[in-house]
DNA sequence: AGATTTATGAGACACTGTGTATCACAAAAT
DNA sequence: ATTTTGTGATACACAGTGTCTCATAAATCT
């Protein structure tokens, strides 16, 4: 009886998704979550030992996407090919990833996404100069601008479109070049 | 009877200021913090509606401290020597910053001081560049750089001292600039 | 189809943490 | 010395988590 398990599993992640796009994820209960989704609250606790759970989960199935995306990009010399791949991936689900990334909403699956975002960063921006700088400020760089014009534009009206090309110009010219500033 | 009142505040203060060098600020239980504060636990509620003003109390002490430090630095054009100032500030109280700045912990003073340090930096940096791109990305830059070198150093030994002038004119050449890139 | 697993729904329960109210006591202020 | 006011201790209502039990419905097997 793996069917009815998996339906129960779709309906919560389902569930979950839906209540994202009203609340922050703290502020929903797993009673709340469990009657969305049309199931008994102890029900839940045979499927995840937690809410914490149920969002990893989530994130899990949501990033192993990401990196689907990102990774055959990371040979390319092109970071800001890289951040429209991410905007692309972003934008299919502007609804949970606002919830996810804006606010003070949800800071585990955020310091994932930020981690996920820096390991891809750092894949193609190749080794760190040695410039005694501790940190790799490029991938600082990359990172950071890429999180922040996504929250921006989360932010905006759902009309509002990327413009994308001429950040990833920008981007090109300013984060992932073989050396620091002047290059 | 206002002594007694300022006492109890402070030993409340001092109290969370102690425990956060040993757990997060969300694992802190209000009865705990009473407790170490040797004082009763409706008497917390009597000074602080809850947990997180308490923080905001400490946060406001600790942030106005730094807009002493920062603001007179803001009219220079020098941003290497501003972030020199934030580090500095943020040394004299290492374990708290710690705390504060690293892990999952407390989202809401970390937003904060982001919120703090992107405001400083975009004093200095002045009118936002038209190369079209929805978020000043200097300012991104400035502010990122800044927090990932106070975490790298707060992550550690005590002993260890940052290479401030170093990082310092890294920034300068290249974040804040007149114009972005090749300036 | 009928018997047997197995997941589910409903509800009760213990536990933890928050925030409020009460009362007696101690420390200030007059 | 008396009044005022902050405090400590305790009890309480409330909300949310995670566990448990039992009857029921669904799927699997013969």
């Amino acid at each position: 009886m793996d069917a009815r398990q998996a339906r129960t599993r779709a309906k919560l992640l389902e569930a979950l998704l839906s209540l994202l796009e009203r609340e922050p994820f703290e502020a929903i209960t797993v009673r709340a979550l469990a009657a969305a989704a049309g199931v008994g609250y102890a029900t839940f606790f045979r499927h995840y030992p937690s809410k914490e759970a149920l969002l990893d989960d989530l994130a899990a199935d949501e990033i192993a996407e990401l990196l689907g995306r990102a990774m055959p990009l990371m040979s390319v010399k092109d970071s800001g090919r890289a951040c429209v791949a991410l905007f692309d991936f972003v934008a299919r689900r502007k609804a949970l990833w606002r919830a996810l990334l804006t606010g003070g909403a949800a800071p585990i699956l955020r310091a994932q996404f930020i981690d996920q975002a820096r390991a891809i960063a750092a894949g193609f921006a190749g080794p760190p100069p040695d410039d005694g700088c501790p940190v790799d400020l490029r991938v600082t760089f990359a990172t950071s601008a890429t999180l922040e014009i996504i929250a921006w534009w989360l932010g905006q009206d759902e009309a509002e479109a990327l413009p994308t090309e001429r950040i990833a110009a920008i981007l090109n010219r300013l984060a992932i070049t073989p050396t620091v500033g002047q290059g």
